[in-house]
DNA sequence: CTGTTAGCGCATTCAT
DNA sequence: ATGAATGCGCTAACAG
């Protein structure tokens, strides 16, 4: 480990004439010390610039005070503001948070959780993933557990996420409000993000608000991509290939809705003026597009603070319940108003 | 920490009708082992589901098998790329990857960088970040450490870095060739990214290859942003404000670049046939633009990847001579010959 | 090859 | 209020 000499409680506790055991009460402040001695020790600590050994802080406390967090991509904007949240959270508490990440593959992160866990974490916030249900229901009676944007009906209380259906409903509901009756959807295969199902909750508020609107749901408007951009790409094209007419599409999320973008460009088809589109996500890009893109907000960093703090409580044992997240529709310019 | 009933090595050992220590070499592999034994040990950890305490292990062996990582900004495109490259490269490996996120504020940098080190990390992953030089030198003697996407001069051979100046410079070039002679250059303050000083750097790149053209610089067609979308999108203003003429704009980043041309769009100037735009990081939503920006490369992977395996070296006290990274200048529709 | 022993640095009784 | 003693779970000499 470090090179630097290590200064132990015990040096300090000679520096400052007192035994080891008011040193370390000094230093956790859970036991009444002598005004006097407590500031020698603080003195000597600070003199010889002592940092506690974590590893034995926690092997004989029985307490790592960190946080494990298995998330899925860095560097997918919607995880990294749960990641930020959770931060921001943790940082005025003692407990700080290890990440592991998932990758969006069973096999890394079933070792990243194996990780998290082998390192003695206090508590676990699991963001999304593919990990079996009954897994995470394992994990959870062995360790405060929080799932974050991931819905496990067994685990409710400890689920935090977002109402897609819902949210979806609403803007598709915005379309055909905006006069659009040839709503194309860009979904993702069901199976695409194993047992989470948010992009299927999506495709049901699309079709749920077509249905009440009285629009007959046309299977071939719905195309599959796999949530990239170059899946959006491609699902223009089978949507252009299918020969059915549309006004509007509704992409599942925005990397798909980027990639449709830059399809219908290249096609001269113009947004709005030739076709609506609408995303989901608010992916920061998004609001900077040429036009910018309607798009629905999810609460990402609330929803890493409220994962943080839960995840306390239920350390705490008092836990609290959660609430669920709402969503916010975010309208730009890329919908243009019909007939 | 959990509530797992813990099972200790010693549960193990009298399993396995063996001493404690056997366990430890099996666990360990670098001792013989007798075969017999091995398996019984191996048939015992399998079924108890024993896992070592990692606390206790490296108590005793003074190494923690991690790696501390101290990033700014989770959700930075080029941030992330090095992280991935790190956690790609620290998979096979024994050692796990921490993470520290500075948020580009000193203040919390210092923080973020005290933690990993009370959490002994065997090495220290420095990317970016603001911290003065000394600081760097100071934990650099006290462990591992590299240096990955800033220059510090005193520690160079610790040092992962790109060089700026020329691929602004190649930029810059690129837009000559295709005709252009009134070059703006959006970069940001000099203090603004504090010790680092890439802005700085493809600035003077700029610079450089409009003198060797024998275009006089102009300084009204340097504009200041703090590298953020929105500050882009301000420098447009502010260039179309001052009346100079130009038929192109190097940005010092893609994020202002963003912001420029959502700029130009708000002001029915096209791209590239009114203006051409270049931008420098190759940020994933660059490709996708309409139409897609013309930028710089950087490589975050690799240069995560060599991260990692440069502080594996270290460790291993084989140090390496690190390579620089070359860029690459990404073409795309965004630029248009002139005359 | 293997068992025994002695700490690693600290928190936490238990006395005082 | 404070010091002494014990042990957290494991690694690493040390003897055999």
């Amino acid at each position: 480990m470090s090179k630097a000499a290590k200064v132990t409680i015990q040096d300090i506790a000679h520096k400052a004439q007192v035994s080891q055991s008011t040193v370390s009460r000094v230093l956790s402040g859970n036991a009444p010390v002598a005004a006097t001695k407590r500031t020698a020790v603080l003195a000597a600590i600070d003199e010889l610039n002592y940092r506690p050994n974590i590893f034995a802080q926690s092997l004989a406390s029985g307490q790592s005070l960190t946080i494990g967090v298995l998330t899925q991509n860095f560097g997918n904007p919607f995880y990294d503001g749960i990641l930020v949240g959770i931060l921001q959270t943790l940082e005025p508490t003692p407990y700080s948070p290890i990440f592991g990440d998932g990758r969006w593959q069973l096999a890394v992160e079933k070792r990243a959780l194996r990780t998290l866990i082998d390192r003695q974490v206090d508590g676990l916030i699991v963001v999304g993933g593919l990990s079996p249900q009954e897994e995470i229901l394992a994990y959870s009676r062995d360790v405060p557990l929080i799932v974050a944007a991931r819905e496990i009906p067994d685990l409710a209380d400890q689920c935090l996420f977002i109402d897609n259906k819902k949210a979806a409903y609403d803007a598709t509901c915005y379309l055909i409000d905006m006069g659009h009756r040839h709503i194309a959807h860009v979904t993702a295969p069901m199976y695409y993000h194993g047992p989470i199902n948010d992009i299927f909750q999506r495709y049901q508020g699309y079709i749920q608000a077509l249905t009440e609107a009285g629009i007959e749901p046309d299977p071939q408007l719905v195309v599959e991509g796999d949530l990239s951009r170059q899946s959006g790409l491609m699902a223009l094209q089978n949507l252009v290939a299918s020969k059915r007419p549309f006004t509007a599409i509704f992409a599942a999320n925005d990397q798909m809705a980027i990639g449709i973008r830059l399809g219908l460009y290249r096609r001269g088809l113009r947004v709005p003026e030739d076709v609506s589109l609408v995303g989901f996500d608010d992916e920061p890009t998004t609001a900077y597009l040429t036009p910018p893109l309607t798009t629905v907000r999810q609460p990402a960093i609330e929803l890493g603070q409220t994962a943080a703090q839960a995840i306390l409580d239920l350390i705490n044992a008092n836990q609290q319940p959660c609430d669920p997240f709402d969503t916010e529709l975010i309208i730009r310019e890329s919908v243009a108003r019909r007939r």
